[in-house]
DNA sequence: CCTGCAAATGATAATAAGTCTCATTCGCTA
DNA sequence: TAGCGAATGAGACTTATTATCATTTGCAGG
């Protein structure tokens, strides 16, 4: 059993939540996917393996592996929001071309404890920090932006 | 004329685009808003003013506003786009709590200068900062977080 | 000050992410 | 292995945002 497996049936079982077959093969989903993906691409990568889950199942699904820490919001485009497995990846910071929709990850580093002292001072406890920093790739602004983005 | 006025106009007339009374009055809502709004509150803010403004014209406007560099948005809470004007405002990051919604908003000081340099060295032009905190802030914890949300 | 036309508007239909409902199925505990 | 409450699937529903299109309007040129 992975370590991840083993995570989430800690927490479902603290929860009171039972481990479904669905639930299960979302979580294997999601571990398999190393980038970023919305509730529609993980609704494919289940499809493309087999694995019959309802979206519904997969919108009900995706707040229990938020709120057990192994995934979290990546980042909201324009229509739909983007995942990403937290497990063995460090805390990030995103920078995203407005153009082509490249995206770099960079590690937070100190930054993330900084922000938590930041938010501290102003008598917060930080659970979450969202840093995105949106612009132009050097690809990009050297084809002068002209094309039609990807 | 304001200032903001000013730069709208020369950023329409730059871009071919025409200043009608509705863009006006848009504009002038988004100025006399100093907190975060959605596009639903921006709406009845200018029917309160007695301005017709159809919320179709609401939502066409607003990314002229944000291409100007007048406006820009400020997060995505879970159903709405909230945006609040920049002009006058120095660049600030927010807090906010997870349980009643509290917003706190903090001046960005050095970091906005250190993020830029950060998306230099991977070859962005940063354009935007977005960086938000959330968790609970003090009164939320010592209540228990056991309270309806506001 | 008028004219003409492209651009803007309003009303409303369309789209689509996400949520809700409810009858049926399934995990889990005993 | 039985029984029950939780989970599921199918599809209806909600709602922010976008698209359509006939009508109106800003404004450059005369
Ligand atoms: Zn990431
Ligand atoms: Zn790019
Ligand atoms: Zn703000
Ligand atoms: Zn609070």
């Amino acid at each position: 059993m992975t370590q991840y497996r083993r995570i989430f049936a800690e927490f479902m079982k603290r929860r009171g939540a039972k481990i479904t077959h669905g639930r299960g093969a979302i979580l294997e989903a999601v571990f398999d996917n190393h980038g970023h993906f919305d509730v529609e691409e993980l609704y494919e990568q289940l499809k493309s393996r087999g694995e019959r889950v309802s979206l519904a199942t997969l919108y009900r699904t995706i707040p229990l592996l938020v709120e057990s820490g192994l995934v979290r919001q990546a980042m909201r485009t324009d229509a739909t929001t983007r995942y990403e497995h937290v497990w063995g990846h460090p805390r990030h910071l995103h920078i995203v071309c407005k153009h082509c929709g490249k995206v770099v990850e960079v590690e937070l580093g100190d930054m993330a404890e900084t922000l938590r002292t930041l938010g501290r001072n102003h008598g917060y406890r930080v659970e979450e920090i969202t840093l995105c920093l949106r612009g132009l790739c050097r690809p990009c602004r050297q084809k002068g932006e002209s094309d039609v983005p990807a």
